[in-house]
DNA sequence: TAAAGACATAATTTATAAATTTTGCGATCC
DNA sequence: GGATCGCAAAATTTATAAATTATGTCTTTA
């Protein structure tokens, strides 16, 4: 049921609190838990096996992370999705994602290359959903896609901008899990992303960027369509 | 400016654990707790006159913003600084600023050129040291430079970059707190920020974003050399 | 001198208590 | 008759206090 036994298991000084707030943060990605639903602690701490205090201590993490909201003396929300935050995050992550490939690109050094190219195979190699025939999200190709993105702009020598664009990527991950998208087959990612890595490869700054951000416009473009027809897409209380 | 503001226009009935976070943020970002300093619980509650578990959950937000370093199990200890991260922050401000005043020309519109001249205005009336003699901070101006700077990327329509900017403020007017600035009068910071204004009046994007640049470049030189000069510059504890 | 055990210190978690908000019912006023 | 305001009960969040667990150090012993 829960995870509590591959953690005990092995290499995991971690503290209750920090467990928590990575299950918590995994299942809020992956929309497990809903936008916009109340995360009352009685409720999370027969969930989660957990007192209140290391249940409190994960939720102010994710506060500050935009990923839960704190309201006041009234509790804790799973933060809401919007088409607005849906494009605000999308533009920023092409802005700034841009600037990183660039800088990556500037600095790049043959282990960076390499490293590159092996993400990318593997990636290549994974099946992007688990059963053919219908869309069925698999966990390891998620990973693998993360991983790619990473790399791309692992080589700009910024840690913090790196943290800004995980953020970026978690947040807007929360959309693709939330999106069906029955309309995986008609896109060609894979061959966005050899597109990607070859403009790489010739040192083409200002393509790999212009394919980087088609890349991301796309995607949300697929969410957006997506969100628009099968519901609400805004779970913003009325409050 | 930011969500507290807001709040306390009508009437926030702001939790604990938000009053000792805001406080203790606005302690370490003024060295007033100084970098790498280890955080005691008991120290702490004392200190701020609260028990340890709103105490506790300032703590874990201001871990997220990477002020305060949670080790497991070995308690809290002030964000140590370097002229390594002095450098990255002072970088990538650079680049993400640059960004976001671009948007912000592009979005340009007569309310938003209002308040930049008026918040300029006020900055340039303001006193830059309490002591026309030697330097001493003036809360005023350094409150009216971080309402300037704000507003100069305040158009570029992105929540989550506003955000970020505003962390990267943050964290470098610690490193400002912390230098003594003896140069502070061989500087003409003034003529910069009218510099700045003109190009931005003048829809000179590329311009703008330069002298930007360069002002923040200028500022982590002085720091640096103040840093290396007068101290060690680097808290990070052997272990 | 090195290792092992016990003590002391500090962090983490659970449990209890206090304060605040929400909810439901009833009375009063329009 | 319908609606609004107010008071009281219930539920939920926040804060304090107690207990547990872990870590570091010092002493003792081999």
């Amino acid at each position: 049921m829960n995870v509590d036994a591959q953690n005990k298991g092995l290499e995991s000084p971690a503290t209750l609190a920090t467990s928590i707030y990575e299950r918590l943060k995994v299942d809020i990605l992956s929309a497990r838990l809903e936008p916009g639903r109340k995360l009352q602690l009685r409720f999370l701490m027969e969930q989660y096996e957990a007192g209140q205090t290391p249940l409190r201590e994960a939720l102010n993490r994710l506060t500050t992370e935009d990923l839960v909201i704190g309201k006041e003396q009234r509790g804790f929300f799973v933060k809401p999705i919007s088409l607005e935050e849906l494009g605000e995050l999308t533009k920023t992550r092409c802005w700034v994602e841009g600037l990183a490939l660039r800088e990556s690109i500037a600095n790049a050094d043959p282990a960076w290359e390499e490293a590159l190219i092996v993400a990318h195979h593997r990636l290549d190699r994974a099946p992007r959903s688990l059963n053919p025939e219908r869309f069925e999200s698999n966990p390891e190709w998620e990973r693998l896609h993360k991983a790619f993105h990473a790399i791309l702009i692992s080589g700009c020598q910024s840690r913090p901008l790196i943290g800004f664009c995980e953020q970026l990527a978690d947040r807007l991950g929360r959309y693709r899990a939330l999106s069906s998208r029955k309309a995986f087959r008609v896109r060609k990612v894979s061959q966005e992303h050899a597109d990607i890595v070859k403009a790489v490869l010739d040192r083409d700054s200002e393509e790999a960027m212009r394919l980087l951000q088609r890349h991301y416009e796309q995607t949300a473009e697929i969410i957006r369509a997506d969100l628009e027809t099968t519901e609400a897409g805004d779970t913003t209380p009325p409050a």
